[in-house]
DNA sequence: GGCTAAGCGAGACGGTACGTCTAGTCTTGGG
DNA sequence: CCCAAGACTAGACGTACCGTCTCGCTTAGCC
């Protein structure tokens, strides 16, 4: 959690729940609108009709707040659809992420990950709490398929998940060319049959599964 | 250029080469020790012992002097020693990034790339005068490895480039792991194998070349 | 009183009598030590070991309490000597004032008195509590002296004591020059002897007895 | 001054009489209107028309803006009118004040010596820009009178002026009663015939001319 | 003995002013 | 037209208090 610790806190008046959710609502909304950079932690606490010092007191800086905010935004719906040809369902996990990028949350990605090369807790947070959840998915995905056989049994997980979800995250920050659903799928089928051996076209991929 | 431009100009005093480098190389050393977030225009021009107009003169916000700054030290050596074995060209390429990334210039560039989520003109200069640069060196190898039959003929560059690539930024963004070279030998040979076909080992790898 | 009225107040639990000394005690050591402007009340409630709704149920705001503070600290002591000489007595009363001032309370009388001048409230309890007592003492010593002949009959007697102890004030307020017992003397000589008659010398003032 | 110095100063942008004027006259109108203690810098800086940093620039705070703004605005009045009667010039002296303090000066008085109380760099300014002078003029001509015999020639000046001043501040302070000039006459008489010797009556003070 | 009511310490709440900082622009005198 | 210096407006920052408001808990008088 970026928010500051708050021990089960018998004593003194407790934490209004009503401000918090005001708070991340108002910081959600005002990112959405002008942008990370253009927000004011005093913009955001003007609109949650709220004192600056309540969010002081929860958290450290703006970007502990949208970070919240956006993960209480995005939930916890990391589950996805489990099938039958684990391959395939990497590619899915893959279209769905790429999806988010191309949606209203990826440019909070972008500014957060931005963010991130300036503030080591953000950092931290932004892998704990975003990054670790979807590549553990990954994880039992790939493993799936290996002990299927749809997959060398030799690789190694860290790297292979870094291949495939690389690509992604380097064009969200570069930038130069669009996340398509196409571009998805070509990426994958170049890391899973690798730059070296016979390629299939992607039509006859389905022979994969 | 990020550099505000300077047509011939052949009335009044003309710009200071002097001051120029100055504020370069003030640039450069304060960022180096204070990080980019800590740099303030005004140091920069302390520094350099210039005024600050003269600064604003030429460039429009700190990030574009640390970009022309950081392209200036790292030099034109995006040349790199071209081999007879195509592939192997490919990952010392791979190998001398990552060693920049490890080195000085490693935080430089995470900066950068942080500060452009937020400057679509700084992110225009990165693409263009850093990530341009290298993709196309790599286009050349890979064209030169599939020529050589060292790769299959139908990959899309592009989207290999990605999968080679992407793996190192991300750890460079994300930084959960340290990009040691074994690393990227085992981003390399992931890609070019892929994840389904029988996979060599390390050693056996220079079967390859 | 400046202190919130607490009538008979049967139900519920009492005020407690102990948190009203520790407010009051805390108050008068904190000011001592940084000054009235540098207490906060947030300071005072800590110190007290005390709520800070314990101390806004009494008093309206810092000045009150410390207004309190300085009249309990003070203690009921206008009572000073009588003496058969009238004027001698009038010497030595505005002789202990200028020693009041000059001791630790001069500059909690400095600072009410300076607040006063924004508060109306607490200006009004100056002049009731602190003021009033001490003029109505010096208007007996004065009707004795003037029964006694010692002064003329004609004069005002608010007059008379503003020019007294107007000096007095004037001089701890604009603080050009201490309050020495020699220039008590001087200003009582000079008031009571006027300006314009022939001046008797300070030994001489004896005679006046 | 409380002014922060500006020596000379030869380089650089120089410093904005115009705003310098902007602010002055904005801190006294809002004085004027809502009281000392309810004028905020950033107010004063709103109603000028001038960056925060501009009044910081020049004054520590806000009771140095507004002495600055009140000595400006009565300007060097402290010239009146010498009349061959000296005592009398003196009483006319003690009339000005007086009418001055019932005026819409005698509010930024009382809130400025207030202030005094607590800032010893604005109570050394009250004293040497407000103070002094006025005494000086009074000392010039108390001792004109001493010359020509209209007072005893062994008075202490500044005691004098102590006993003569002294109440008329003493009663701004405190505010128990008007500042009439009723009153300023029979302070004057009190202290001028003193308490002792027989009074004449105030319309018998014409004899003394 | 239970009920009601006020007081208690703790600490969160909405506000507001503070003084500092940085950005980007403008205005001097002097090349 | 450039230069160094240093002013300018604008506005975000994080801190400090203020006076009020919940919390859960005494501590009293009254039924």
């Amino acid at each position: 959690m970026l928010q500051k610790v708050n021990e089960p806190a018998r004593k003194g008046r407790p934490r209004s729940e009503e401000a918090h959710q005001a708070i991340l609502a108002a910081a959600l909304q005002l990112v959405f609108e002008d942008g990370f950079r253009s927000v004011s932690i005093d913009a955001i606490a003007a609109k949650a009709d709220v004192g600056r010092a309540t969010i002081y007191r929860r958290w450290p800086n703006k970007a502990a707040i949208v970070m919240d905010a956006f993960l209480q935004d995005v939930g916890p719906n990391i589950s996805f659809p489990s099938r039958a040809d684990a391959t395939e369902s990497l590619r899915t996990q893959m279209r769905l992420l790429a999806k988010a990028f191309r949606g209203k949350h990826g440019a909070l990605i972008k500014a957060l990950l931005g963010e991130a090369q300036f503030d080591p807790e953000l950092a931290e947070a932004f892998r704990e709490r975003w990054i670790r959840p979807r590549r553990e998915s990954a994880m039992v995905t790939l493993r799936e398929a290996m002990a299927k056989g749809q997959l060398r049994a030799d690789i190694d997980l860290d790297t292979a998940i870094d291949a495939l979800y690389g690509g992604i995250y380097y064009r969200l920050q570069i930038g130069n060319a669009p996340l398509s659903d196409s571009y998805i799928d070509s990426l994958f089928q170049h890391v899973v049959y690798g730059l070296r051996g016979p390629m299939q076209s992607l039509d006859s991929d389905t022979a994969l599964k």
